[in-house]
DNA sequence: CGGACGTACCTAAATGCTTTAGGTTTTTGC
DNA sequence: GCAAAAACCTAAAGCATTTAGGTACGTCCG
């Protein structure tokens, strides 16, 4: 039988495959090996267990979602650039749901301090230097951008956002006026 | 051998008192019953299957939010109302990970549709209507609101908010500071 | 060119969880 | 006091995770 000639970076790439294909909580050794035509075991010489697989595909996806963030928000700046990158994570998110859902799960120290998700946070930075931001405000203006945009677009996948008027769609574009409002206001030191 | 008494309502409170207490991974019907001092198979008359359970507790942790929302808003209004309101899920979140991490997980149509979740809908549209905005843009500050809450408690809750500086509390209080200039400034229809 | 070594993959097996099927006992309501 | 309903049981099939130990393929070095 032809052998596999598996990798970690192989194996995660495929479980990703599959998490956006047939859902998340179907992503298990068992169908992953099935999948790759090996026997479950085999994997484990792979990645460690079953939690070091979706630690892998979250680092993935933090790799994949920096990389097209850096696309988009290249050139852009203030509202521009907010939209891209915001617009950049629904996008992932709608076109690999999969690895959206590993992202929201726990990470290891390890993974948090990671190469990607340190770029991520850079760019993101990077952004947030377009607006008027006192420097001392800056990580705050991050973490508000960061906790909108995944919490509306859990919102969304956990059904929280009914079908009902008005559309998700206006409601997304009225949060990033809304956050494009508080950042292009924030160097009002003195309140009148 | 003594017998237990279950109904459906007790085996979903216990479900959420073993999720808070040992995580919400090790949730699982043999857990469950173990504690419960019941063979497995016997919860099954009491609930259809392991997504059925979590959709209980999910269902559960809706109530018992909504109740605690409507205590802490109740006489408040403007920014007092909208710190009670966040300060609530947070302080839920911390003292009932287990139900929390049940909260996030996909609901059925059914639930999203259920007496709680109506309440909890409701709350939060009264308190909004604290605030000048135009009636048609009351869903969306729902939207948003609901999307930082919880965005900025996942984010805290999976790691991706490091523990340098500056504190997270900082940044929370930031953030509401934010989200209240955005719900007091949208009055102003024409911008200048 | 040929063995040695590392790696990819295998089989086998233990453990544990989910779920269905069908039987027994306790409670409840008339 | 009896019948029906509800609560609980045993048994068993099916699948997933994980460990242990073995086989085959490629590669490197003498």
């Amino acid at each position: 039988m032809a052998r596999a000639n598996l990798t970690s970076a192989a194996v995660i790439a495929a479980a990703a495959e599959l998490a956006d294909r047939d859902g998340f909580d179907t992503l298990t050794l068992s169908a992953l090996a099935r999948g790759l035509g090996v026997q479950t075991a085999s994997l484990y010489s792979h990645v460690r267990d079953r939690a070091a697989l979706i630690e892998g595909v979250h680092r993935l996806a933090l790799g994949e979602l920096a990389d097209r963030i850096a696309l988009a928000i290249g050139g852009r700046s203030g509202r521009d650039a907010l939209t891209a990158f915001a617009d950049t994570h629904r996008d992932y998110a709608r076109q690999f749901p999969g690895r959206w859902t590993a992202l929201q799960r726990p990470a290891s120290a390890a993974t948090v301090r990671s190469e990607p998700a340190g770029r991520l946070a850079a760019l993101t930075l990077a952004m947030l230097r377009g607006y008027p931001l006192p420097e001392t405000e800056l990580v705050h203006a991050t973490r508000l951008l960061a906790a909108t945009v995944n919490g509306f677009l859990a919102l969304q996948a956990n059904g929280s956002i009914t079908h009902r008027q008005p559309a998700t769609e206006d409601s997304w574009q009225w949060a990033l006026d809304a956050l494009d409002t508080v950042f292009r206001s924030r160097d009002t030191e003195g309140k009148p």
